[in-house]
DNA sequence: CTTAATATTGCGATTACCTCA
DNA sequence: ACTGAGGTAATCGCAATATTA
């Protein structure tokens, strides 16, 4: 018996499948799993399986049309995180939930009343930047922080004593490590609050991917740099992707133990007819026939061969006669000369 | 229309920092 | 106080795609 299980790129995910569904019915389970996360087509084929919408109202998002010919079975996905759900009206995003549109700017009024905690503030180009998307009555303009819950570390909770020396420390964190490198200082890691992450969250349950003017918007409304909510999406895929993963393994690992003892048991099965043959050697005058199985069709063929005449001679088993034969499962052979 | 250069974006791998047991 | 593990923000390099000259 072969069991198909492809770890790696799987171009055809089902071939092996409809093999088995066509042959033996007495084997009640099939598995067609394409984990192929390591080619472009598994990637994408991932992301089908993680329902990451492709977008392509955005002329800028076009890449990412492409979408997979063989989308493979689907998995549920377990809950990553029991992240209290909150209805449209109550989650002031940046952009309009209507779960299609991405234009970026808000209807909001909820927004207005809702602060965020500030490990550090975007530079002034980028609330500029961040500006010019917005419309004049977008929330993002209007953005006021009204509670601060700085979950820095200890070192920043000092430096936090130091209003002005903080403000440098930020800026300096807000630039890229090349010009950390230049300035010849560290980068330094900067926790997002709880209530960052909890939004952040739930808007990558509306979008999983951003726009630059959901970027923008939702980077002005938590009073990130747009980078860190870029980083935060990449980071947040690529936890959803690694999520995937564990479950495709977990499920491949049922699947091989269901094989396994799906194995065991015809092993079981083909002892009991032969002990069945040798306590009753004249019930089906069978020769001395081999049971096999061809790999490639996956039907029960079976042999006479001389060694297992010779073996049922010896029991004083079965007559050497070529025809006729025994097909466990009411199958004829693919082929006379099986493997 | 074709093509090369450039920009943009996402991803995988990895690093670095932080928190906690 | 120290330490190792785990989580995660951040970085880097690459590939795919879009845009533009």
């Amino acid at each position: 018996m072969e069991l198909g299980l492809s770890l790696g790129e799987a171009p055809k995910p089902f071939a092996f499948m409809e093999k088995s569904t066509k042959t033996n019915k007495g084997l009640e389970f099939c598995m067609g799993l394409g984990v192929g996360l390591n080619t472009r087509e598994g990637k994408e084929a991932a992301d089908q399986r993680h329902s990451i919408p492709r977008r392509s109202e955005d002329g800028e998002e076009g890449r990412d049309k492409t979408v997979s010919a063989n989308p493979p079975v689907q998995l549920d996905l377990l809950p990553l995180a029991p992240v209290p759900r909150y209805t449209s009206s109550q989650l002031p995003f940046p952009w309009p939930v209507d779960h299609g549109n991405s234009d970026g700017c808000s209807s909001g009024q909820a927004a207005t009343t809702r602060g965020f905690d500030v490990n550090l503030l975007p530079s002034t180009d980028e609330i500029d930047d961040a500006a010019a998307v917005d419309s004049p009555n977008s929330i993002a303009s209007s953005f006021q922080m009204e509670f601060s819950i700085y979950r820095g570390s200890k070192r920043d909770r000092e430096s936090s004593a130091a209003p002005a020396a903080n403000d440098c420390e930020a800026e300096r964190a807000s630039s890229r490590a090349s010009d950390e490198e230049e300035n010849g200082l560290t980068r330094k890691k900067l926790r997002l609050s709880k209530e960052q992450s909890a939004f952040l969250e739930e808007s990558f349950k509306e979008h999983n991917t951003l726009n630059p003017k959901q970027k923008l918007a939702l980077a002005k409304q938590l009073n990130l740099r747009p980078r860190q909510v870029e980083v935060w999406f990449q980071n947040r895929r690529a936890r959803t992707k690694l999520k995937q993963t564990e479950v495709d393994c977990e499920y491949l690992k049922r699947c091989c133990e269901t094989l396994t003892e799906e194995n065991r048991k015809l092993h079981k099965e083909l002892q009991e007819l032969r002990a069945l043959k040798t306590s009753h050697p004249f019930y089906m005058q069978l020769p001395a026939t081999t049971l096999t199985m061809c790999p490639s069709c996956e039907r029960v063929a079976t042999t006479t061969t001389p060694a297992a005449a010779d073996g049922a001679a010896k029991t004083g088993g079965f007559p050497a006669v070529s025809k006729p034969r025994f097909y466990p499962f009411s199958q004829q052979p693919h082929q006379s000369t099986a493997s």
